[in-house]
DNA sequence: AACACGGCCAACCGCCTGAAT
DNA sequence: CATTCAGGCGGTTGGCCGTGT
């Protein structure tokens, strides 16, 4: 014998609350507390299921919720722990105070989500949407043709549709390698700084800098010739600590607003800096975010066209820090992230050139 | 003005887990 | 130990509202 049923099924109301629901549930809780919800609709006049009672206390009723806007800080922190959590809106919920789960849930269908997939970034994973990487569209960006892409010694007479073909395989390999899996059992996911940073940095071992190696040469079942694997000399190099670090002269992009012209200091400074080896980005599986063929200028300009105050996006934004950016500073902020993942994007291309030692 | 469409979000649905019996 | 359900959770829905035509 178990419990007793909470409630009728028949004969409650359904749908919106009225006022006077609301103000008889805010008066009964206020009054003896809330808990057994299976007892409360009765004793406080309602004719509802302890359940709707406990969903509309919690999600709207309750005292000390938050109303209103989303905060840039807090958008970033539900994009930083779900990258972590997942779809875990109530452990989400539990670090944002005044937010209920379903206020996150919500928020993050009709924003953040489509935000990041209008990026090239798959929501589940926040990682590159690989499967639709088309490195020949990199191949034939403005940005991978220029004599800056020549500075980081991009080859530029590859075979695109092996690239294309090497990234797939990449990718699907890369998602199903054991050995790739952090201590906890957490497996790596592409393109995630934000795991980095809330999980343990990613230290390749040995073995899996081994393993991620011979996965590159994946033209191999081509009977390509010229596919070569790493020597175990190029993978200790490529094994360098802080793989999953982005160069500090881009960090400011990740506190505020992106500078509309420090970017580009900021990509010369990147080029000028000494012993850097783009291939510490490219081996680490955290560096594959990326979006094809992203023209960072154009989208810029245009954002800044239409932003009703194009001062505040010239300059350090303190409104982007305090919460009140607008919707473009918000999407100029990612697109300097996208910008970062960009160079990366270019940087694997060219790992994947390397290692297939194509010419 | 009327209609269509899409975004938003409060509320519901269904499943899972642990506690009560 | 088996049964039953409360509470909690994530997924989904449906109605409201703003916008465009």
């Amino acid at each position: 014998m178990g419990r007793s049923p909470c409630c009728e099924k028949n004969g409650l109301k359904k749908g919106p609350w009225t006022a006077e629901e609301d103000q008889k549930l805010v008066d009964y809780i206020q009054k003896n507390g809330y808990g057994n919800w299976r007892t409360l609709p009765k004793n406080a006049g309602l004719q509802r299921c302890g359940k709707s009672c406990r969903l509309r206390w919690t999600n709207y009723l309750r005292p000390d919720i938050k109303r209103g806007r989303f905060s840039f800080e807090e958008e970033e922190t539900i994009i930083q722990l779900h990258s972590v959590l997942g779809n875990k809106w109530s452990a989400i919920a539990a670090r944002l105070p005044g937010r209920t789960d379903n206020e996150i849930k919500n928020y993050w269908n009709t924003h953040i989500r489509k935000r990041l997939l209008r990026m090239g970034i798959d929501p589940v994973t926040h990682s590159p949407r690989l499967d639709l990487l088309d490195i020949s569209s990199i191949l034939s960006s403005s940005f991978y043709s220029s004599p800056r892409a020549n500075m980081f010694g991009v080859q530029q007479s590859v075979n695109p549709e092996l690239l294309r073909l090497a990234a797939s395989l990449l990718s699907s390999q890369h998602n199903q390698n054991p050995n790739l899996v952090h201590q906890d059992g957490q497996v790596n996911q592409f393109g995630n700084p934000h795991q980095v940073q809330e999980n343990h940095p990613v230290q390749l071992q040995n073995q899996d800098c081994q393993n991620l190696i011979q996965e590159i040469p994946c033209c191999a079942p081509l009977n390509n010739p010229n596919c070569v694997p790493f020597s175990t000399s190029e993978c200790a190099q490529l094994m360098e600590p802080n793989v999953d670090q982005f160069p500090a002269s881009f960090s400011h992009f990740d506190e505020q607003a992106c500078h509309v012209n420090d970017w580009q200091n900021d990509l010369d400074n990147f080029i000028a800096m000494e012993n850097y080896s783009y291939q510490q980005h490219i081996i680490d599986p955290q560096s594959n975010l990326t979006s094809s063929d992203f023209d960072f200028n154009s989208h810029l300009s245009n954002l800044s066209t239409r932003s009703s105050s194009p001062a505040s996006l010239n300059s350090n934004s303190t409104s982007y820090i305090n919460g009140s950016s607008t919707e473009d500073e918000r999407e100029i902020s990612y697109c300097s992230n996208l910008f970062k993942y960009e160079y990366q994007e270019i940087l694997y291309s060219n790992f994947l050139c390397n290692s297939m030692n194509i010419v």
